[in-house]
Parts: C-alpha cells; structure tokens; sequence
RNA sequence: GCCGGAGUGGCGGAAUUGGUAGACGCAAGGGACUUAAAAUCCCUCGGGGCUUAACUCCGUGCCGGUUCAAAUCCGGCCUUCGGCACCA
C-alpha cells in the first residue's frame, strides 16, 4: 500500500478490473428482483459539463447500491446523437456531422468512463445509427396505419436561426429552446404525431405517476389543458351559415353582446366581401397586451335568446384551439370587457354573487360599460336568463347543456389546449421520413420491408433554409413503391425528440433485429424503476415517451401503460449564482478536476453538497474538502494497516463484554449503516448520508484502541465504512477493501444491515424544560419509566432554582427524549 | 395575473416530521509541528450582555394564531426562483 493516497492510479487499476470482469453487464435473470435505473442521455456535444457528471454519479450511486442489495440492475448509457450542432458544425467547420458526432462519442465515452461510471455497454445506443433509426421509421408507418400521424398545412413555429420549425413544446417564451431566438409563425405542410388522441389517457394517468415530483405532473397536467364546455350554434343573419364556439362559461349565454372569430377563421374569406374590412383584418396586430377588433358587417343570433348582435374579428381568439371563434360576454369576461369598452359595445350582466342576489341588474336589462369597472368572472348565480334565472352557475351549465342538446343548439364536447405534435424538421442531421410523393399514387408510405431510408453521407450543407436532403437528387429522386413511376421522397427529417422518446425500450433489448424491441426482454425489464434528469424536459421528452410507451402499447408490442415508475429531477449545477455556462465564463472542466483531484473527490462533492433535487453551488473549497476527507481515510488505513487487515471475519463480543468505548464505536457503527440506508432509500439524501460517514470516521480516528477486543470493533467499523461509501467513492473503496484483506470485488458485498438492539442508545440525554426553555440535561437510562423521568428531572438543582416556590400547572415527559415542568 | 417550490450562522446545508435549532462540511480566528511555507494535527466559531467563565436574554423572511412546546401546523403579508399565460 502506498503511503500516500494517488486516485490516479487506483482509479485507472479498478475501471479497467471492473470493464474486464464485466461486472455491469446483465441479462435478463428471472430469479433475480430487477433494478432498471436510468439517467437521460446525453446529446454528444463534445465534451461532458458538470450537470453531466452530476446526473450520471446519481445514477451510478443508486446503481452501486442497488447492486449490492442483491438487484439485478439494468445501468445502460447511449447517445442521443441526432441534432442541430452536429449540422452547425458542419457548416462552420466543414466535417461531416457524423464524424463529428462519433469523435466526441468517442471522446465522451472515455469521459464517462473516468468517471467511474458503470454501465453495460453492450447495450449502448446510438440515434444516429441506421440500426436504431430505422425503427423511428417503423414507428412512423405504423402511426400513418394507425391514423396518428398525418400531414397538414398551418401555422407552425418557425426558428429562423436553426431554419426549421418547432414543436410547441419546443418554443419557450416565443423562443427557440435551442438557440433563445424569437420565434416567427410560417406556414407550412408539415407532418404531426397525435398526441391529442392520448390527451385523455396521458392525463388520467397522470395520477398513477405517484413516483414523480408533484410539481412535473402537474406541469403535464397545465399542459395538456382539459377544458369542458359546450359548443353552441348560432346563426349569422341574414344567411344560411351557421358559426359555432365553444364556451365553459354556457351559464352566461343570455349575457353575449357580440361575437369573436379569429383572424383565420373561414367566416371571413365567406362572408366579408368589402375590402376595406378585408385591409383592417390582415393590419390587426398580434400583440398580446392590445386587444384590437373589426366589425365585420355581420351579424350573428344568440339561439336563446334570437338577440341580434355583431360579430368581430379580434385578435385575442385563436384559430387553433376550440372552433376559432367564441360569444363575448363582456360583464363576465375580462378580456371581452376591455374590448367592449374599447369599441363602446353594451355590457349585460347575467350573474350576481349570492349575496347581491334580488339587487336589480346595472341598468335594468342592459348597461354600458360605465358603472362597472370590470368583468365578474366567478360563479354566482343567474339574473335576466329566463327560465334559467336565479340558478346557481354550476348548476345552470348543467340544465343549459341539455336544453342545448335537446334543442338541438349545442353539445358537451371536452378541449385540451395541447396540440398534435408537428415532427417535420428542414434539417439535414435526422431521421428520414419514409414517404415518397407520387404523381399519381400521392402520398405512399416507403414499405417497411425497404427500411430503413438511409440518410445519405454527401449532402451540400449550406443553411439555406430548405431541407438539405431535397437538394441531392440521388436521394429525392425515386420509384414510387406502387406504381413504380418517378417520384420524389420526403425531404424533411424527424424531430430528435423521436429518438428519445423510446430509447429506454430499445436498451431493453439493443441488438433486437426484427422489431424495435424484443417484448420478452421489455416485459423483465421495464418500467424503468429510476429515471434521473433536468427538470427541463418536464414537458418535452417526458411527455412524447409517455405518448410513444402507449402507442407501442396499442401497437401489442409492450403492456406497461408507463415509462418511468420513479422520477428524480436533479438541480442545476450553479457557479458564482449562476448557472454554468460559456457565456458567463463559470464554467468548471470535469476533466480538470477528475485529473487533480481524482472522480471519487469529485463524486463525493457532488453528492455532500446539496440534495439531489436541488441546485449545487459549485465550491472549489468544497472540493478540497471532499479531498481533504479521502485522504484522511487513506492516511489513515495506511498507518494502521497491520491493525485492520483480517483475513477472516472477526467474532464481536457482545455489548456488555466490551470497554464502553468500544460498544460506542460498535453502537456508532450500527446507527451509521442506519443512517446511510434510510437517508438513500427515503429520498436519496446522500449529503446526510455522506455527513453520517463522516461522523462515523471522526470517531474512528478518534478511538485508540487496547486490547484484541477493541480491535475487533475497530475492524467492523472500518469495513463497514469502506462498504457503506462504496457507492459513492468506488475506487477508493474497492482499493481500501483489498488492501484490508478482502477477496472479492466490493460490487458483490451485500449491503450490511444493523441490528437495532445494538444501534439502540442504552443512555439517552434528557432534557429538562421550565415553561417551554431549557434549563438542563442529564444522561438517563433509556427506557425509563415517567416517573423515574420526573424525579430525575426535579432533583436537578438547576431546575429546582427555576421552580422555587412556584406551584406546577403541569408536567410533560416525552418518552426518552424530554420533560416540560410547566408553572 | 394564475399555479408550484424556496427563505435557517460568513457560506453549502442538518434537524428522527411538533420535542435540545445549527449535525456534517467550507470559510475564518488561535495554537502545535517547521529555519520558513505548504500539508497535517489540536482548539474556538449564530448574536447580545459580561475581561473570562458560570449564567442569562435574543434568534429559523415579517406579523399574528394554535400548543406545555413551532424552523416544522394554521391565517395574512414580503422576497425570491421556476412553470403557464389571451386556451374562451
């Protein structure tokens, strides 16, 4: 054993042990409880960045410890290699996306592998490989089959900086989640995955994903936006046209004054014939915050109430969600309000609160805008509505809706603000959409016997704003599959959130080569048991994987109707208050580190910090310390190697046989296997974990021992020391358990348990309150019965100086813990 | 505006879920070793009142409440960080 402690060289000695023993590869062992734990892979940039290291030592640490509880633990690692720089590079650089991507797969991988990090590589993945995105392909046709996946002509999320369009998802803040440019709204025929068939399920379910941070659901949950509420026709006088909206608020029907369409709405192109109007239409601003109109010349009836009122373009209704055009009840909607009292339109108002009940309406029937200084939007109950007045607003929806249908007016019918997923992407670096245009045929779908359509290497790429694919003849050039006739292919790849959103099946079974999965090997292994990532895919990728496992699901190829059962959203990494990053300059080089320090200190720090779940402030200090604390066991085992090496395993003497510094140590010994288990199996804590270890070692060193006995102690302490931070610190562990004289590789120790009688304290410190404040502590025996306890408690002087002659109110003994002598 | 977190020493963070606030670590100060420094080791370390100690108040964003007892529960507010934001 060396005297000083080198991480260099023990680490390279036990990651090429552990690569040539295999000791991360598993297969699909019934016998065994299995462990699926998963962290997102990442896009291969270039090099590894701190949230890297941070993610993936969370998941190698619960991977370790789920290993030695005797799980058979699935830890894979892939590439999500498809993307946006790859292409930038090439046109900045000029190399090949591909080569640049496998470089730094290349170099990355090795950057894991310093790391420490254990994971089955033979069932690495790779998106950019034709093996895997052939089944993108697969998927694809099998959703064209299914109906869910379709193209259209829309308005799509234009990012002009990565020329492409984007997801809704996928524009944050009207930015490019990418790249932070403004996003522009283009028109477009694009092609969508329907996600909204799933909204019902993907919401219901929701409520089964108990393992997940509340916050993430609920994220969803706003995000899939389930509205119910009826859609209602009305007809535009003075035609046979009829126009329908969609409202929540039915119980205010009597209320609508005017009518709202949006600017697309094909009511407009119909009816409105003046050009001028047309003029005023297209100059409406999109801006959020100033609600404009335009009266359209037309007028609409109200069929409850055959009320003539006006309809409006106006800027605020959207095209895409209900049916593009809604009736404005501005005394109960803001948005309505501030429009009616720009274009001077009556307000009428329909519902009171309860206690305002009786009172006249502003104005009798009808009031303008004046009196009232804005909208009611709650419930009340409802005025001037015929026979629906004086009803609660709950319960006049309901008896409304079925006048509505019964009349043949209007229908239930459910919205969600969620949007199909538009997939197609003007880029080079993705996968191939299977489908060939055809002249005659028309839209045909590439079979799936010829998958999969393979991105060709040579393309001229120049971000010029087309698809880069439908400029290489070779490749848009072909045969329809039909007719066998000229025809051009699809030129616009997928989305890369395809690729993730089904990687974790495929590590399930890699090298499956007649299906994207093998559905034995998904049925042992998934769902995935923990899944650890950015909180920033709450939205994105974690929604598009549920939507993909149901889909696959229906397809018969898996039966989990969920991913991922248990879900950790990891904090950011934070330097100087920030997150790290180029642009600020604060960012911290993993290698840098792992070459001064070692992937252990790294790796301890990482995990003392900060609970996993929130963000770590980066300390270079803090570093030194977790340093700072191997050391200390290194130095500390090598000085008194000969006292802790056994062969054997020593046989403890029982509690009471021992020098009560020994059974302190002993006791210490249990309560710390204790502490460390509960703090990862209730909330992988492992700061309080790691502080535990910490404590246990201070009296490790602290403890001088005399005598066989001691010793013996001394050795169960040490080793369940190397044991217990094994997960965290691997190599130093591993190395720290051969030079004590042990065999096997420190992967297949179990995890030790504790025995309770001996964690248990024989003498507990009472504390001893007067009027709720401390007046004094004495060691007791635990298990002492109350009265015991109080007499302890008054015969403290201190305490009898505090209650002098005063009378007792009360007296309150918590067992073994403290006692309130209230007066 | 709506929804959801968070607020504890100089700093990162603990606190068995209502029972000793500040574990563990970092920083700081003092000391030992050294010709000297680094490293290492030992001691102190929330604030005030005391030269020190004993002792004693105050203290978990702010105000109030419940309770023998509140960082923890309840009500109101402030700050901050996320998410959503014309979704009818």
């Amino acid at each position: 054993m060396e005297e000083r402690y080198n991480a260099q060289n023990i680490e390279k000695k036990w990651q090429e042990y552990w690569d040539k023993e295999n000791l991360f590869t598993v297969t699909e062992n019934t016998a065994l409880p299995k462990f699926y734990c998963l962290e997102m892979f990442p896009y291969p940039s270039g090099r590894i960045h701190m949230g890297h290291v941070r993610n993936y030592v969370i998941g190698d640490v619960i991977t370790r410890y789920k290993k030695m509880h005797g799980f058979n633990v699935l830890h894979p690692m892939g590439w999500d290699a498809f993307g946006l720089p790859a292409e930038n590079a090439a046109i900045k650089r000029g190399v090949h996306p591909s080569k640049w991507t496998y470089e730094n797969i290349d170099y990355m991988k090795s950057q894991l592998k310093k790391l420490g990090l254990g994971y089955d590589r033979e069932r690495e993945v790779t998106t950019c490989a034709p093996e895997y995105y052939r089944w993108n392909q697969w998927f694809f046709l099998k959703m064209l089959e299914r109906g869910l996946a379709y193209k259209k002509s829309s308005y799509v999320n234009w990012c002009p900086s990565c020329e492409t369009v984007l997801a809704n998802e996928q524009v944050i803040d009207d930015k490019c989640w990418r790249c932070d440019n403004i996003v522009a709204q283009k028109e477009l025929e694009q092609w969508f995955f329907k996600i909204t068939a799933y909204a019902e399920e993907l919401l219901r379910d929701a409520d089964t994903l108990t393992g997940w941070p509340e916050k993430v659901v609920t994220m969803q949950r706003n995000w899939i936006g389930r509205s119910e509420g009826v859609e209602v026709d009305f007809r535009v006088t003075g035609s046979d046209r009829g126009m329908r909206i969609f409202t929540t608020r039915h119980d205010t029907l009597y209320g609508a004054t005017f009518m709202s369409i949006a600017k697309k709405h094909p009511l407009v192109a119909e009816l409105v014939k003046d050009e001028n109007i047309l003029k005023e239409i297209e100059s409406l601003s999109d801006d959020p915050e100033e609600k404009e109109g335009v009266f359209t010349g037309f007028h609409a009836e109200n069929p409850l109430t055959g009320d003539k009122i006006p309809i409006y373009v106006a800027n605020f209704v959207l095209m895409e969600y209900g049916t593009g055009a809604i009736m404005a009840v501005p005394a109960h909607d803001q948005r309505d309000f501030e429009f009616a009292k720009k274009y001077n339109l009556p307000v009428k108002t329909v519902i009171q609160k309860p206690e305002d009940r009786g009172q006249s309406t502003v104005n009798g029937q009808r009031s303008t805008v004046n009196g009232i200084t804005e909208a009611f939007e709650e419930d009340g109950v409802l005025v001037d509505s015929a026979q629906f007045s004086n009803l609660p607003s709950e319960e006049a929806r309901g008896k409304i809706a079925d006048y509505l249908e019964k009349e043949g007016l209007g229908k239930r019918v459910v919205n969600y603000r969620l949007r199909d997923w538009g997939i197609s992407r003007q880029r080079y670096w993705g996968t191939p959409i299977p489908i060939v245009y055809c002249p005659s045929c028309g839209i045909v779908p590439v079979p799936e016997k010829e998958l999969p359509v393979v991105l060709p290497q040579d393309a001229l790429l120049a971000g010029k704003g087309v698809s880069p694919l439908s400029e290489i003849n070779e490749f848009a050039m072909t045969k329809c599959p039909e007719c066998n006739g000229d025809a051009k292919r699809e030129t616009d790849t997928m989305d890369t959130f395809v690729d993730s959103s089904w990687y974790f099946l495929r590590y399930c079974s890699p090298k499956a080569e007649d299906n994207p999965v093998d559905p034995d090997a998904v049925e042992y292994w998934m769902p995935v048991d923990q899944y650890i990532g950015g909180i920033e895919h709450a939205v994105l990728h974690l929604l598009y994987s549920r939507f993909f496992t149901k889909v696959i699901r229906d397809i018969g190829l898996i039966k989990i109707n969920e991913p991922f059962s248990s879900l950790l959203t990891q904090g950011m990494v934070i330097k100087d208050g920030a997150k790290m990053s180029k642009s600020k300059g604060n960012v911290v080089d993993p290698d840098f580190l792992v070459n001064k320090y070692g992937t252990d200190t790294v790796r301890i720090f990482c995990m003392f910090a900060a609970p996993p779940e929130r963000d770590l402030e980066w300390s270079d200090q803090g570093v030194e310390g977790a340093y700072r604390f191997l050391n200390r066991i290194w130095t500390y085992i090598y000085k008194n190697h000969d006292l802790l090496s056994s062969k054997g395993h020593d046989r403890l003497k029982d509690l009471p046989q021992l020098s009560s510094r020994a059974s302190q140590l002993l006791r210490k010994t249990h309560q710390t296997i204790k502490k460390v288990t509960n703090s990862i199996e209730r909330d992988y804590h492992f700061n309080t974990a790691i502080a535990s270890l910490m404590e246990l070692f201070n009296d490790i060193s602290a403890f001088k021992p005399t005598g066989d006995d001691d010793a013996a102690v001394l050795r169960f302490g040490i080793r369940n020391m190397i044991v217990l931070i094994s997960p965290f610190a691997p190599h130093i562990a591993e190395d720290l358990w051969r030079e004590t004289g042990r065999g096997k590789s420190i992967l297949n120790e179990p995890w030790p348990g504790w025995d309770e009688n001996i964690a248990k304290e024989e003498e507990i410190e009472l504390v001893i309150q007067v009027n709720g404040k401390l007046r004094g502590k004495v060691m007791i025996p635990a298990g002492l019965e109350d009265e015991a306890i109080k007499e302890k408690a008054f015969s403290e002087p201190k305490v009898k100086e505090h209650i002098k002659d005063k009378t007792l109110k009360k007296v309150i003994v918590v067992k073994s813990r403290l006692v309130n002598i209230v007066i």
